[in-house]
DNA sequence: ATGAAAGCGCTAACAG
DNA sequence: CTGTTAGCGCTTTCAT
């Protein structure tokens, strides 16, 4: 079945394509009688505008671009929800790409975006990112962007995103609070930068209690999959800890069972995680932990894209959002 | 700054717009050296190709439009995994919508999906959805749609999925074959058909085993966020039950605290689900489950459209995936 | 091996 | 209120 288009429905209608045009769009110089007729003709050959005809005469796309490092069980579906449920109030439809946490590949994807003319950016970058000169193509091009969640300081692009350094140095003093004062730090890869901030915020909370604390000790980074287990049965054996920090949802769920088993946790150890909460409040016991919500994070970024697309002079914003303990 | 097109180059290097259209595609009548010299240029120029132009010439668009009820933390994400998995290794981009659980949206989706003209469809059905008359439009257009999950008997469309009659009866067997006498089914809203599907499963496996039956005792059904707790807690008050089916994750993290937090679980009751296993495993007491993998269900959907695509003429198919136990 | 020319479907001046 | 016209950037046929 061919498709009809506009000139089809011209011919149809004795009426210039340009009028058909204008009566789908609801422009106003024309007759709300000629809007009925083609509309209901429109209808009758079952239309549907070709958009690549369309963003291509009007150089947009109402596209935009998400770009993620990957896709997990815990922050990063409510992340889409939150931004979904904003865009989905809006004309923009939402092209996704994964950078696996790739450089190279994250670069390719911002000249991707450049090609379908997306009209914004809401990037989390790769763990392997480590400035944000890829992006200036971006800028020169004036298409907003908004980093999310992981974030490098900015001038031009707008962040959303939390105190990592702050939440993690809370997390850390709950624990303390508790009366732990043997307490094992787990994380990330150690190059990352939100894991630099998280773990200078956990050491700093050490610190400023006077708890003995070395690297050897007292941290667990960049654990795979294969060797965690070993690594953090190794730890768990070399000594007595009495507080366990863990950085993230994903980490959280692998020493949790680990900890169960060793008849560690709830008896002997403290744990608090950072997490956005979704699945972690059904383990039992409890895990406390704080609240970080992907949710709110990709509803904000949102928002501030939309700003950002309403009006193009706006200047770049930073937003940090509060995390609150859940117990 | 102005972006560069293929007449911008075409006039820098004194050659026509088609043959850098040729140079930069790689044709291979055209000489290595200008082929060489184009693409330096390009290089230089930072030219970027306009998809929409492109695509609006070509008329096709390298994009696969991907539609899901909505996000969870199961299931969803590594089904989103596998896709694009999948679709990284080509050239097709993936464009999301989610419908809400909506008929209505999916049927709008729909339609955007000729207005881009996708050239496949990947779509798992909304709750809503009772058949797939909505999809003829996508056959007319001659769009291969691979129905996922939750999918409808259907000569038009590929499917992939599981038995889940079969799932929910050998997830049953398993709570009989542990000596269970009185099981409880917890299930999702009981006039969606996979819903329907797996309680078919659980009540012939009772029904084979010559086990008791009510709907008012051995079925929990529908039940929403506010008043599940206090549902299922009656319930469990109202008999002692010795073992319980449930449908699937989101419901098993819900019933799973109360059932442990009343210390029925693990002494007094067996459990099963059917789960895709990410974060499921990380419970302790652990929970037996059949996995159910939307990883390979997503993957084996995106090759199955990616057949489709390779091959207009490919009928339909029907894949249904194994399961199996774990615990 | 390269060029000339046409046209995809749509929208936005401009004209009336 | 409606029509005429041009052209967005690209690819492809046809010609040389």
């Amino acid at each position: 079945m061919k498709k009809s288009n506009i000139t089809d429905l011209a011919k149809h209608l004795n009426l210039a394509p340009s009028t058909i045009s204008r009566a789908l769009a609801g422009h106003k110089d024309i007759s709300e009688i000629t809007k009925t007729r083609v509309k209901e003709a429109a209808d009758f050959f079952n239309y549907v505008p070709n958009l690549h005809a369309r963003y291509f005469r009007k150089k947009n796309s109402n596209l935009i671009a998400l770009i993620l490092p990957d896709v997990n069980n815990f922050f990063i579906p409510e992340l889409i929800r939150g931004i979904n449920d904003v865009f989905n109030k809006t004309d923009y439809s939402i092209i996704t790409f994964f950078s696996k946490d790739n450089f190279l590949i994250e670069k390719e994807i911002i000249n991707y975006c450049i090609s379908w003319m997306v009209e914004g950016v809401l990037l989390s970058v790769s763990d392997e990112t480590k400035d944000l000169k890829h992006l200036d193509i971006l800028v020169q091009s004036n298409i907003p962007v908004v980093l999310l969640d992981k974030v490098f300081p900015s001038s031009d692009h707008s962040l959303v995103h939390i105190d990592d350094s702050k939440t993690a140095f809370n997390a850390t003093n709950f624990l303390i609070s508790k009366g732990c004062k043997n307490i094992l730090g787990i994380f990330g890869k150690p190059d990352v930068q939100m894991v630099q901030d998280r773990m200078a915020g956990f050491k700093n909370a050490l610190y400023q209690s006077n708890l003995e604390f070395s690297n050897e000790q007292n941290i667990l980074t960049n654990p795979n999959l294969e060797n965690f287990e070993y690594k953090l049965t190794s730890l768990l054996e070399s000594k007595q800890y009495d507080g366990c920090f863990i950085m993230s949802d994903e980490l959280a769920f692998l020493a949790y069972p680990i900890l169960v088993d060793k008849a560690l946790f709830p008896n002997k150890i403290h744990l608090i995680t950072i997490s956005d909460g979704q699945v972690i409040g059904a383990l039992r016991p409890k895990i406390p932990y704080i609240y970080h919500s992907g949710f709110n994070i990709g509803t904000r970024s949102a928002e501030v894209l939309l700003e950002h697309l309403e009006n193009k002079e706006m200047k770049a914003s930073d937003e940090v959002l509060e995390t609150v303990l859940v117990r």
